[in-house]
DNA sequence: TTGAAAGCGCTAACAC
DNA sequence: GTGTTAGCGCTTTCAA
């Protein structure tokens, strides 16, 4: 059974000191060829690994920037392999801390504080403003993901969902709809609040109402259970504005199931630009927001808070950076009127 | 700035040893009530949180697994979050290592060793069984994921590739299929052979070839492009099974956009049971291999495996504990006949 | 029950 | 260039 190797395991072999060892790992150039040599070889007949762990102690720097995620849903799954790739990139690590609707978020954030990461990325809408001051005074570089009602007490990034929303409002508008539904995820989150804000403006604008249903939450099945409310109206709307891409793919799927045809006898729209969202067989129009550029945004500002904090003790910038990147449109065609009639079936 | 907070400030704060500290927070059932509440009431005011990173140094345990899974694909984004879930569940953390195909997996393991974690899981094809046994040797918890090439030098969790395979072949059989095309994604990858050899045994009982066609990777997109190659043939098969349901995704809709209906001209299967293949939109047959159960089994053995090292020093069970989970045929539209034409266009 | 003291494996002055 | 030494924050004997 192979015991745990040691710098001064190394040491021994290679008759040198355990620090000489230590150097060899962190500051090659302060150690002589000929005692690199050594030590390497001994490394490596020993199977020697440095320990991160032990060195965090020291260094005061894990390199592992955590991160409190939802755990289901085709977006956030997205933004975990984006932060995991990008932080390793960087040479960070990502501690994954997911939570679902039946967790103890505050749980989850003492479980988190144990582990001194060098940074944390929070995506929880249903994390209080209270918690977030009082992690904020314990010098944790934080920053909130994709969580508006945030900003002001933590750095964030997110998409310009308002403005998202709206620019989806104008096309739909555009393609002639004057009565529009609009299907919410959760109505509490400050996400869907924003998004139909924006939709509700805009569309106010040309004097369109804009009546708001929630589904209960953002999943496919939810989307397609709202469907079933929007089919038995007295009349359908022209259009269907909805508050995500899974969620639309549940609606579209709900309202084709029964007997409503997309684009033909009402267009729909989602938000999030999902890759589903591309595939022939949806084909959604929807507002892309770039899950790689949003976390490009949150790890660097998540790693420059920790730098800061470690070259200028203080920084008194009262203002949190809040990082709002615009979405994109992608027209598909659950908004592109069919020219020909489908010679197809 | 708040300075980081350590068991001896809150030692000073309270009025008693750091070591009383320390056992309030890891064994409180040896200090007295009135202790107790003395340096609860000093933690709080002072915002102290105990450092598992310096526990773990001490303990030799840090609670925190590591896995290192591709960093795309629908089916690995499922299983991430299956595992930070049920690693969570266990009051176990994940530390994520992503790799995308232009990664060096040695790198990715390199990083991984000096983390000391508590378990390791391993879900890439691309880690040689050389590298495989080197690191079975340093004495920590590996267990291989969905990677049945792994068996017999690591504990390994897989579904059962062939004959859930074998399975659909049978299936595809019974629909009177007589001339079936494959399309693998990486006919390197160990699932892949397995899988195509589940088909072809399968079909070869009945007489049916199983020509094989690489679509090069297992994204929406192979499968997109691989589908021009179906179509293009001089006639087309009754059958197309493919490895993976995102793979069969793409083929499906690069059908479809070919003027190939399906089921009617040909009848399609995946691989995964990812959960779109139950979306309407799709209803595609395929094979579902349950994440959670997958994972949970991992875990299992992830944690039994360190748990055994720290009570029985040595255990000569000289097989590594191979577990293969079954799949479960899930039946959709891609191989049901249209009953009725469609009225709906 | 509580305190003193010795590490866990590493880094970083500081000497030589 | 290399060795010595003192911690990083915690757990854990061992005494008291």
């Amino acid at each position: 059974m192979p015991r745990r190797v040691t710098s001064v395991d190394v040491a021994a072999e290679a008759g040198v000191s355990q620090a000489t060892v230590a150097r060899t790992f962190s500051s090659p150039e302060h150690v002589s060829p000929a005692t690199r040599a050594k030590v390497e070889a001994a490394a490596e007949t020993l199977g020697y690994v440095p320990n991160a762990i032990a060195r965090s102690l020291k260094s005061q720097r894990t390199n592992i920037v955590g991160a409190v995620v939802p755990a289901t849903g085709e977006f956030w799954q997205s933004v975990i392999s984006a932060f995991s790739a990008q932080l390793a990139a960087r040479g960070e690590q990502l501690l994954l801390f997911s939570f679902s609707d039946a967790d103890d978020v505050d749980a989850v954030l003492a479980s988190v504080a144990q582990y001194r990461v060098d940074g944390l990325v929070l995506a929880s809408a249903r994390i209080g403003s209270g918690q977030l001051v009082r992690m904020e005074r314990t010098g944790l570089p934080l920053v909130a993901f994709n969580q508006p009602a945030a900003a002001g007490i933590v750095p964030s990034v997110s998409v310009d969902n308002e403005s998202g929303m709206r620019d989806l409002a104008e096309h739909v508008i555009g393609r002639g709809a004057r009565t529009v539904q609009y299907v919410g995820g959760i109505s509490s989150a400050s996400t869907d609040q924003i998004r139909y804000r924006g939709a509700a403006r805009a569309l106010g604008e040309h004097g369109v109402a804009c009546p708001y249903i929630a589904a209960g939450g953002f999943a496919y099945d939810d989307g397609y259970k709202a469907a079933a409310r929007i089919a038995q109206a007295d009349d359908l709307p022209d259009a269907v504005m909805v508050a995500g891409d899974e969620l639309a793919f549940g609606v579209l799927d709900g309202l084709e199931s029964g007997g409503i045809r997309v684009p033909d006898d009402l267009i729909l729209t989602g938000f999030d630009g999902l890759p589903q969202a591309s595939w022939a067989g949806y084909d959604l129009t929807t507002l892309v927001q770039s899950t790689d550029v949003l976390v490009e945004k949150a790890v660097k500002l998540t790693l420059d808070r920790r730098d800061g904090d470690q070259t200028a003790r203080s920084d008194d910038t009262s203002a949190p950076a809040d990082v709002v990147v615009p979405g994109t449109i992608r027209i598909g065609k659950t908004t592109t009127p069919t020219q020909t009639p489908r010679n197809d079936g």
